[in-house]
DNA sequence: CTGAAAGCGCTTACAG
DNA sequence: CTGAAAGCGCTTACAG
């Protein structure tokens, strides 16, 4: 295929009008014929300004098209409505759901946003100085292992909250966090799929967020669920986020045919089960259930669509910046809206076991 | 299922030492025993300091862990190492890609991102102004109405560049841009189709980003791949950008028998189109083929797998930052890389007429 | 090679 | 109700 990019430099000719210089304050208080201070006065509201002098000067403010210069405004009074979010990922489902949940709220509030992507490469502390350079707050995603570390170096004396898989017991000083109850989604699910009469349920994991060898959330709840009912958990596997490591791991779950249900850590990784059960033979859900965790748009369309556990990234971005906001802004007490519970979506990827 | 949300206030007793403040240049200054000057000819990296002077004031900065206040950098230098993306959407494919592309490129630069999403309700120039007002660059995505609406907007003083759906020869001025050439691409995935031996081929479309007649670059290679066969564009579908609106556009297509091939303007209202003939009992490929455009990284994986269009929406978000930075960064001529040719991607979801 | 002055565009007390 | 002063933390000429 011949099929080429293309770029294009534009900008033929001048603009209509050089890049004039944009207006300041002295420039509306010339305008107006006050001082520049009573230009102030007005643009922030202040009461004590007479009703005819605040006519003229948004008349002058008008006509020379003056903004208040947001660089300046940040220096002299030290406040700065920005966030800046720390996050490992903007692309999967669950991180891009949240970062737009944390958009919509900082706008809504009149803040902009900032991100800043970290990886592996890079040095934590100077990310996450940057970040802060910016003078507002920072918002880390702590959903995975890079996440978790970057929430644990950034310093005490800048805002911060955080959205963690888990709230960790033993850290102080802890932050401003929002999580969800993956635990006890992930254990609903495992119910549910006992529930259908699968005598086991094998478990295809996302990558722990922490270190230590308390398990992830979702891990968690899936073998609570399995020893409540009386049942060894068997081994995990699951090395990764994406489709590709779901097929790995269900290559090898779809050799074993004790195996009838999967309960995967995140929907794109229950894709690639399905596709590796597909090309095993074994049928979705006569053979074999699926269910997965995000309910990531497409999973309602896949075919067998796929049931999953509905999780609300968007209202933990939004409780998310409501809880920075609390630290930035004292006096304003919107309480940040309430996250939806994690939801078991049932569809046609999951059934009673010999269906 | 009874699963609850937690928020979790942390932040038990005080931070081990108070929020102390910053320490300024005035600080490092006292500290090393010159002036504040020297110590910003040394934090700028000036020629004319004293190597015996710059390491005591290096020192200083070790120390009292230094850090310029970007704020008053900005103001006094007038240069702001940031972008401010201003974009529609920030989840669906191509949208979250091309924000990718775009954080990659100015984290390398060193520039911070900003993002800013518009939608019809906003008054466009405001939100316009406010990401001007962070004093860098702008980059918009113009793939749909709403973002090339704001492209028009931007004002001639502020430093722009764009992502576009095609260059529009009639705006002068206009600013760099980049664009992939989807006219080339759709019209070898309709040859490719009727390579096959369908003897049409149907289209459902994205939403157009003009109110212009002109049709769409993927319409138009389309409806030109099929000219240059003889044969009339049957009516194109679509009234969105998701999977839903696949679906529906899917569920018309399948119930007439004519159709056996079917070109989408994404890969998500192909998944739709997918589901609707699954529902309707027409099998694929074998009694329709369907192709995509896009290259989402669950396509690979659904089954059947989706023939489609790999667009380098990440080299595309990184060329148009560099089109950006050439204008902030006048000496600086590190050429911008060219993003990868559009390619089509052949699985299983095509296949021969009457397979 | 280094210091003193002026200024970036605002805000925040302080006078009047 | 409004103006003159000082300062936010830096940089950029200008002296020496």
């Amino acid at each position: 295929m011949d099929v080429t990019g293309h770029t294009s430099f534009g900008g033929h000719g001048d603009p209509p009008q050089g890049p004039q210089k944009a207006a300041s304050i002295r420039d509306v208080a010339a305008a107006a014929g006050v001082s520049y201070q009573t230009v102030s006065r007005v643009i922030n509201g202040h009461p004590n300004v007479k009703e005819e002098t605040r006519k003229r000067v948004d008349a002058a403010i008008q006509t020379l098209g003056f903004r208040r210069n947001a660089t300046a405004f940040a220096l002299a009074s030290g406040v700065t409505r920005s966030v800046t979010v720390i996050t490992s990922n903007t692309v999967l489902y669950g991180y891009a759901a949240t970062l737009q949940g944390l958009e919509e709220a900082s706008r809504a509030a009149g803040y902009a946003l900032g991100v800043r992507v970290v990886t592996p490469e890079d040095d934590l502390d100077r990310t996450i100085a940057a970040a802060a350079d910016t003078g507002g707050g920072v918002v880390v995603i702590g959903f995975d292992a890079i996440g978790a570390a970057a929430l644990d170096r950034v310093p005490a004396h800048v805002p911060c909250a955080a959205l963690v898989e888990a709230p960790r017991p033993g850290r102080t000083p802890s932050r401003p966090a929002v999580w969800a109850d993956d635990r006890e989604a992930a254990r609903a699910a495992t119910e549910h799929l006992l529930s259908l009469g699968h005598e086991t349920v094998h478990y295809v994991a996302i990558p722990a967020s922490t270190g230590t060898r308390r398990l992830a959330p979702r891990a968690e709840g899936w073998r609570q669920a399995l020893e409540a009912a009386g049942v060894t958990p068997p081994p995990t596997s699951g090395k990764g986020w994406d489709a590709q490591a779901g097929y790995e791991a269900g290559k090898k779950l779809a050799r074993n045919k004790d195996v009838t249900a999967i309960l995967c850590g995140n929907d794109d990784l229950a894709l690639g089960v399905l596709r590796a059960l597909h090309h095993a033979g074994r049928r979705v859900p006569e053979d074999v259930s699926v269910i997965g965790f995000d309910d990531a748009p497409h999973s309602a369309f896949v075919t067998p669509s796929l049931t999953t556990v509905r999780m609300d990234f968007h209202g933990l971005g939004r409780a998310a910046f409501g809880l920075l906001r609390a630290q930035l802004d004292t006096d304003q007490q919107e309480s940040a809206p309430v996250p939806a519970e994690p939801t078991l979506i049932l569809r046609e990827s999951s059934g009673p076991r010999d269906a």
